[in-house]
Formats: structure tokens, C-alpha cells, sequence
RNA sequence: GGGCGAAUGGCGGAACUGGUAGACGCGUUGGACUCAAAAUCCAAUAGUAGCAAUACUGUGAGAGUUCGAUUCUCUCUUUGCCCA
């Protein structure tokens, strides 16, 4: 390319991408000799096309390679699909289609897309979740966990959509329907596979505090989710018809236990067999179905309950006894599926008294109340002291009164100290095709055993009836009947949740091809633990948590396995946004459908109809303010996407996608090729000058530091206002002689500098300055960043008056005389009196005057 | 309701461990080039007053610590996210 033409980002990176890929650039070995790093950001599900969000995901870890890999460690950074889930299913049904062809289809074309960004990635470890070569091992390792006890199989509550015959993730039930159906979701038992990860909730509490390296924000969440919280497990002695003597509950506010007012069950409790032919207990249990089985559901939802004539004794009080109900709000799986009912202190249970007219007893009064306080139209659940307790009275709520009454209930062996924990054992059975078949089966008396290692993997076949209702394997009879053994077995039909594929991917691309096992332990351990994982704050807790359980499932009974945390960096990014509009009857247009005309946004071929702008959103479908990374790479090129998309705001925020934005990127590279070709034939000329205090060696050493500091610091924001800078000093610089030497040995490292960024533009212009040699991070010369002048600040009475630009490393009583010889000691100082100075080496000098 | 953040020009944002607030970009305004427009280039751009030098005000609001606070402490307001 000669210097008249303009940057022609179609040749250019298109040539530099094909010779990344002939030469293997970025392929990645284990190398002993060298410091390794991991970097990784979250593998894209195959949905279709690639988004914003993944342009922005995949070029702030780009960024980190490449700086990385120029600053001499042995970098991997690897891709994947996650592909396994029921898009595909869906996409498949709707179109007739099969769900592996669809999926494969939407791979190659986002691979193309990726590859078009010109991101440093090998893609000789690709893995696709979806492909036997690697829920093969995936089927392995439920074996060994299997064999480890931390797997296994329980009848469990699940949000059930009964027109498509299919369990819900939580996150799928909107208002209580189904996100697709729109039937009601009820509360159903199926048996269900699960992962024990709650064995190690203390553990992953524990690991919390030494990744240091994750943002606050997710640590706090995990913790949250995780939710530790001590209490204490109370034994009511109770009275009644029934052949029960005493129901345990766990509580965590013992302390408010003269506020007894009623005993709530779970209608899964052991004592509903007794109502197992009470017609009228058997309709209250469906009615409880109906509400879901998450927690916001059940704070919401209307409390109901079913009175029994058993009656529970206080145990701190016995003379009072106060009746035992079932309700919809208590579940089986927290604590003993009973819950001691405190109406005054927890609003839930005020809720419930209110409605069966149930005593409400005040024992905490707030700090500045007298003990004549009373709870009236709500709950009070804050801090206090404790009143009405008897005993307990003057107790501070919470610091003291918690542990006081365990102990008390501990001495009279009514109680027990008791830890708990929020976080739930994790199912992973979905009723669908497209999973990772669970390599188990049963025999015709429904006795579990696994598949024979042997007989791996359990493939998923092929040609299913998607229609069926239900899970289509269920209607495969030809795959579901197998003979183990001579003997005859029906496979498990349901598949696993695709959070499993996901919670050990970043071990597969240590050791992508490996055969017969997941991973190889020589390559993980050079490889792991992921250096820096980089991905959105969504996961924070579902992904994120499973993967660290599934390396201390790895490691447990497992001395080869040595890693306890899979992603020693976290970094979370912000999304992608863009302004919303709408036309006059409210319906959601998107940004090519309108046009700006007399500072006006109009439909476009409807000049009449004004648009509604509305805020900036996260770029959605529904919302139709989406922007296509596609059609902006063809138009502006790779490295205007990736400068764009890196300028704007800092990367852990929310960005504004903004069309003049990328125009000025596009703009900005088109000049730095013009002053490129300026540099080239200043450095052709051969000017040999002497100039051994140059601004511009001074300047690109500046440059190195700041550069360097903000990538080690995320603050790819200001990288690129530092590369505009650059330019803007650069511009100015070549008017100047300057030796061609030091122009060109200063330049190759300034495109180094920017090289990160825009990777495309630095490589074209490195070779055509003839840069043959392999390029390395500079090192800034510190020496020489140093000014020999500084702008000192001149404080009277703190005040800013001046600045003046003296020598580095003047010391105090110089300075004053130069301030003195000044014309500010005629305005600010005649007549008056220093009493106190401070100053502050290299920087400012404030005078204190006596006025 | 609880937890964790955030608040800086017209906009996105910068400011190292308390030490020149507004880097850099967008937008806007004026100018050059052009028959004209686009593109490009040059200049200005926190507010108020002033021809100007300059002065005063200014980082959500109010207090505090300090010679000095966008930065530290407390109270409040608004807002975002997560959990409920």
C-alpha cells in the first residue's frame, strides 16, 4: 500500500487475520521455561449471530492477551461453544430442523464473526460442549462424583409448566407462568439427580476471602447466596390426638421466643400421614402447589394454612400452648421443614396471625421506646431490646440476645446450636433432548446403577420426535431399553443442566484433545488456575459458584487434583446500551427505522411521525434497539469496533453504543495512517542531528508508563484517550527536526504501545517501517520521564494564586525566593507576614499569611 | 425492607498514595478551503462578571477533619444492581 492511499481496513485486516492464521500466531504450548497465563472470557452459547455484549466481552480479553503475550508470558486463550440448551430445541421444533445442525450451523458462523475481529485466540482448541468428544468425559466425571457420594437422587419440589410437561429453572417462571407457555407453574415432586455442592458450603464461604483478585460485588453476592447463619434447632413438646410427642424446628431468632404464637409445617412434614385420608387437608396440599418454590414467590404469595388440634408447648414458658398449623410458606428443605411462628418480629408470620386471628405478642421494643411499646399494623424485625422475655428481658437484639437464649436452651437441653446454610443442593436433571445424556439406568424395580465406563459415552440419538410432549428421549423406546450385562435396563432419559458443562470447560481447553479423560494433570498443571476470567456480573453467582464447587468435587478423595479455585482474576464488564424509540402508538422501532431530521428523530419514509426517544437500555431484541457487530465491521473495519468500543467508558460500566462514536474511531484511524506515512518519510530522510534532549523520547517513555499502568489496571478507557494523546503530540512532534533514528526507534514503540487496541493498524504499520524482529513490550525509561521542570503550585492562605514553572528538586527557601522575586509578592505579600509554609516537594508551596 | 455500588461541563468520562478539577472523545460555536455542500484543517468551549488582564463560584445536598477534600468521616437526597 503506498502512502497517497487511504487505510484501507478491508486488505489490511483481512491480511493480517489470514496471516495469523497460517503462521499459527496464536497457538499456545505448555512451556516450562516460561510464566503462563490463562486468559478467559465466558464461551458464547451459539444462539446464532455474535452481539455487542460478545464484541465487548472478547476484546477487553483480547486486550489482556495481546499485552500480555508482548510482555513475555506464555499465553493461552482459548474458545469454545457452549452449546448444549433449549434454544436449539426450540429452534428446531419451530423450524423442523435438527437441533445439532442448528447448532453447528450458528457456530460457524459466529467462529467467522469472531475471527473477523481479529482476536488472538487459538483456535486449535476449540471445544464445542455438544459434541461427544466432550460430554464424554463430562458423563465420566458424574460417574466419579457418583462413586464419590456426591451425587445422587432424591424426590424434590420443581416448578412444573403442565402444558409443556417440563421442569423450570427458576429464572424461567415470570409471575408465576411459564416463560413460554404462559400456563401457571405449579409446584411438582419428580425425582430429581443432584450434585451435593452443599457438603462444601463452608469451603466455598471460606475460598471467598482469598480471591483477591474478584470484584467485592460478586464475592458479596456468593456470600449472600451461600448464606451462612447460625440458629438453633428447638424441640416443642406438643399435645394433641395424634400419636406425636415433640416436632424440632430450626430457628434463627430464639430470642423471640415469648413471642410463641403458633407452630407452621411444611405440608411435607412427617405428621401430614396422618392427614393422608383427610379429604380436607388433601385439597389444602394442592392449593399449596400453586405457589412456586422460590423464596420471592412464597414472600409474596397469600400465606394460607391448615389448622391441626395439636398443640405445642412453649418450652421457656410451658403454661402457654399455642395451636400447630401446616402452611404454604414453610418448606421441607429449610431447617426441619417447621418453623416457629413469631408474629410481632417477622412480618411472614404476622402475615399468617393476622389472617387466623393468632395472638401477637411485642418482645422487642427498638432502643428509643419505652416497654410499653406495641406492635401494631407491622412486623418489627429490627435491632432493640428484648421485653414480655421473663428472663431474657433487657437483652440486646441482636448482639446479645441470640447467643444468650442458645445457651439458655442448650442448659436445659431444649435446644441446640445449629449452623445453617441457604445454599441448596444443585439438580441437575432437565426433562429435554438437548443436554448431556446422564449415563445412569434403572431396572424394572427402579433400582439406579450406572452405565460401565466401558460402554461411554452415553450418545445422544438422533432423529428424535421433538413434538412429543414431554422429554423426546422418554419417546425413544429404541435407545431407552438397553441389555447391561445380558440383563435388561431402561437409560435415565433426562439430561443435565448445560451450568455442568459450563463448570468445567476452562479444564477441556488445557487439554483439548485429550482422549481418555477430561483433562490431562500435566497440562492443567502448568495451565490452571485461569489467570483472568472475564465475562458478565449475570453469572456472578449460578455459573461462577458451580464452577468452584466442581474443582473441590474434582479434588475431593482425589490427591492428583490440587486446585481448590478454578479463576484466580475476576472481572465483570458492563453492557452495552443504546437509546430506545418509539413512534406514536408506542410500538418499539429501532435505529435504522428512524432519521434525525431539524434536530428531530422521524420515521424514516413518515416524516410526519415524531419519535419518542426513550433511555438508554441494554441493547435487547424486544426493545429493538440492537446494533448488528456485522454490518458495523463491514463498514468501519475491526479496529474501529474494538477502539469504539473501548473508549467510551470504563469497562467494568455500562457503554452507550453511539453511531458518531464509531464514525470518530473509523476518522481517527484513517489520520493515524496519514501521519504514519508522514513519520515513514521523515525516517526515510536519513536526518542525522544531534539531539540528545528530546521531547519525544521523553514523551513515549511518558507514554509507556501511563500506558502500561492502565492496562494493568482495566482502565482501557483511558488507554485509548492516552492513544489519542499520543497522536496529538505526535502531529505537532514531526513539524520538528528530529533525528530519524529517534524518530523511528520512539515511534516503533509507540505502535507497539497501541498495538493491543488496534491490532490490524499497528501490525501494517510495524511492517511497513521494515520491522522484521519479534516485538516485546517496551520498558519505560524512568530517567527519562522525568521533567526538569515542574509546574509548582503557589497556595496563599490555600488559595491557588500562580503557577510557576521552576527545576525539579528545588527546595523550599529557593522557591519562596522565587515567588519573591515575582510580581505576586507585590500583590499577595506587601505588607504582611508569613507565619507558616508548607510545601510539598515537586509539587505546591501554600503560605500562610497573618492578614 | 436488607446488602453493595454510584452521583464531576450540553453528553460519555479523566484526576497517581489528600496537592493545577474537567485529560481524551462526542456535541456545539466561530474561522479556513469550496460556486456550494460533504470531508478535512485551525480556534474556542464549566458557570457568572469584564474589552481584557483577572476575580468570584463550582465535583448530588449539608456538616466535619485538614494549610489544602472529587478523594477521608458523619447525616441526608437521588439512582443502579443483587437479595427479599
Amino acid at each position: 500500500m503506498t502512502s497517497s492511499e487511504r487505510y484501507n481496513f478491508k486488505i489490511i485486516e483481512k491480511k493480517w487475520q489470514d496471516k495469523w492464521k497460517e503462521t499459527k500466531f496464536f497457538s499456545s504450548k505448555v512451556d516450562k521455561t516460561k510464566e503462563k497465563f490463562y486468559c478467559l472470557e465466558m464461551f458464547p452459547y451459539p444462539s446464532g449471530k455474535i452481539h455487542m455484549g460478545h464484541v465487548r466481552n472478547y476484546t477487553i480479553g483480547d486486550v489482556l492477551s495481546r499485552y500480555k503475550s508482548l510482555k513475555g508470558f506464555n499465553v493461552m486463550h482459548p474458545m469454545g461453544w457452549d452449546a448444549f440448551g433449549m434454544p436449539a430445541e426450540n429452534a428446531a421444533r419451530e423450524n423442523n430442523l435438527d437441533p445439532k445442525d442448528w447448532t453447528n450451523k450458528n457456530i460457524s458462523t459466529m467462529k467467522q464473526q469472531l475471527k473477523r475481529l481479529g482476536l488472538s485466540i487459538d483456535w486449535d482448541r476449540e471445544i464445542s460442549t455438544c459434541s461427544e468428544d466432550y460430554y464424554k468425559h463430562q458423563q465420566l466425571f458424574f460417574l466419579e462424583l457418583f462413586e464419590k457420594g456426591l451425587v445422587y437422587r432424591k424426590e424434590n419440589y420443581v416448578n412444573w409448566d403442565p402444558i409443556d410437561q417440563t421442569v423450570l429453572a427458576n429464572e424461567q417462571v415470570i409471575d408465576g407462568k411459564g416463560w413460554r407457555s404462559g400456563a401457571v407453574v405449579e409446584r411438582k415432586k419428580l425425582n430429581q439427580w443432584f450434585f451435593n455442592i452443599s457438603k462444601f458450603s463452608q469451603e466455598l464461604l471460606d475460598g471467598l476471602s482469598k480471591l483477591d483478585q474478584w470484584p467485592n460485588k460478586v464475592k458479596v453476592m456468593q456470600k449472600n447466596w451461600i448464606g451462612k447463619s447460625f440458629g438453633c434447632e428447638i424441640s416443642f413438646k406438643t399435645e394433641g390426638e395424634l400419636p406425636v410427642k415433640e416436632i424440632k424446628c430450626f430457628t434463627t431468632r430464639p430470642d423471640t421466643l415469648f413471642g410463641f404464637s403458633f407452630l407452621a409445617l411444611s405440608v411435607d412434614h412427617e405428621i401430614s400421614k396422618y392427614f393422608s385420608e383427610d379429604k380436607k387437608f388433601q385439597d389444602f396440599k394442592k392449593e399449596c402447589s400453586k405457589t412456586g418454590t422460590t423464596e420471592e414467590a412464597i414472600a409474596i404469595g397469600e400465606k394460607i394454612g391448615f389448622k391441626t388440634n395439636l398443640m405445642a408447648i412453649n418450652p421457656l414458658n410451658p403454661s402457654e400452648k399455642v395451636p400447630v398449623f401446616f402452611a404454604n410458606f414453610v418448606l421441607m428443605d429449610y431447617g426441619f421443614g417447621a418453623v416457629f411462628g413469631c408474629p410481632a418480629h417477622d412480618q411472614r408470620d404476622f402475615d399468617f396471625a393476622k389472617k387466623y386471628n393468632l395472638n401477637i405478642k411485642t418482645v422487642v421494643k427498638p432502643e428509643d421506646e419505652d416497654d410499653s411499646f406495641e406492635v401494631k399494623d407491622e412486623a418489627y424485625s429490627g435491632p432493640g431490646v428484648l421485653i414480655n422475655s421473663q428472663f431474657l428481658n433487657k437483652l440486646k437484639v441482636p448482639e446479645e440476645s441470640i447467643l444468650k437464649t442458645i445457651n439458655i436452651l442448650e442448659d436445659r437441653k431444649i435446644g441446640k446450636k445449629q449452623v445453617n446454610f441457604r445454599l441448596k443442593d444443585w439438580g441437575v436433571s432437565r426433562q429435554r433432548y438437548w443436554g448431556c445424556p446422564i449415563p445412569m439406568a434403572y431396572d424394572e424395580n427402579g433400582n439406579v446403577i450406572p452405565i460401565p465406563k466401558k460402554d461411554l459415552p452415553v450418545k445422544l440419538p438422533e432423529d428424535v420426535d421433538l413434538n412429543s410432549k414431554g422429554n423426546p428421549l422418554d419417546a425413544k423406546h429404541e435407545w431407552k431399553n438397553i441389555y447391561i450385562n445380558g440383563k435388561k435396563y431402561i437409560r435415565e432419559t433426562d439430561t443435565l443442566d448445560t451450568f455442568v458443562c459450563s463448570s468445567w470447560y476452562y479444564l477441556r481447553f488445557c487439554s483439548p484433545q485429550t482422549k481418555e479423560y477430561g483433562f490431562n494433570k500435566e497440562d492443567i498443571d502448568y495451565w490452571m488456575p485461569v489467570d483472568q476470567y472475564i465475562g458478565g456480573v449475570e453469572h456472578a453467582i449460578l455459573h461462577l459458584l458451580y464452577s468452584r464447587f466442581f474443582m473441590k468435587a474434582l479434588g475431593y478423595k482425589n490427591e492428583n487434583f490440587k486446585f481448590s479455585e478454578p479463576f484466580e482474576g475476576l472481572f465483570t464488564q458492563g453492557m452495552v446500551c443504546h437509546e430506545t424509540y418509539k413512534d406514536q402508538n408506542n410500538n418499539w422501532l429501532s435505529p435504522d427505522e428512524i432519521e434525525l431530521v431539524d434536530n428531530q428523530y422521524r420515521k424514516k419514509n413518515d416524516p410526519n411521525q415524531k419519535v419518542k426517544v426513550g433511555p438508554s437500555e441494554s441493547m435487547s431484541k424486544s426493545k429493538k434497539n440492537v446494533i448488528d457487530p456485522e454490518n458495523i465491521i463491514n463498514s468501519y473495519g475491526a479496529d474501529s469496533v474494538r477502539l469504539f468500543i473501548l473508549s467510551d467508558s470504563p469497562p467494568e460500566k455500562d457503554v452507550q453504543w453511539s453511531e458518531q462514536g464509531i464514525i470518530a474511531s473509523y476518522k481517527f484511524l484513517q489520520k493515524f495512517w496519514i501521519l504514519h506515512n508522514k513519520i515513514k518519510e521523515k525516517i526515510k530522510s536519513n536526518l542525522n542531528i544531534k539531539d540528545n534532549n528530546s521531547d519525544l523520547e521523553k514523551f513515549t517513555n511518558q507514554m509507556v508508563d501511563k500506558i502500561t499502568h492502565n492496562l494493568e489496571n482495566f482502565n482501557y478507557n483511558v488507554i485509548i484517550a492516552n492513544i489519542y494523546q499520543t497522536y496529538n503530540f505526535m502531529i505537532k512532534e514531526i513539524e520538528k527536526n528530529i533525528s530519524s533514528k529517534l524518530l523511528e526507534e520512539n515511534y516503533k514503540k509507540i505502535l507497539i504501545l497501541i498495538s493491543p487496541a488496534v491490532p490490524h493498524l499497528s501490525s501494517e504499520c510495524l511492517e511497513d517501517l521494515g520491522s522484521t524482529k519479534k516485538v516485546e513490550w517496551p520498558i519505560a525509561d524512568k530517567t527519562l520521564i522525568k521533567e526538569d521542570k515542574v509546574d509548582y503550585i503557589i497556595q496563599i492562605n490555600g488559595k491557588k494564586r500562580a503557577i510557576l514553572n521552576e527545576n525539579r528538586d528545588i527546595d523550599e527557601n529557593s522557591l519562596l525566593n522565587k515567588i519573591k522575586q515575582n510580581k505576586l509578592s507585590e500583590k499577595y505579600l506587601k505588607n504582611k507576614s508569613i507565619t507558616k509554609i508548607i510545601f510539598v516537594k515537586n509539587r505546591l508551596i501554600n503560605l500562610l499569611l497573618n492578614e
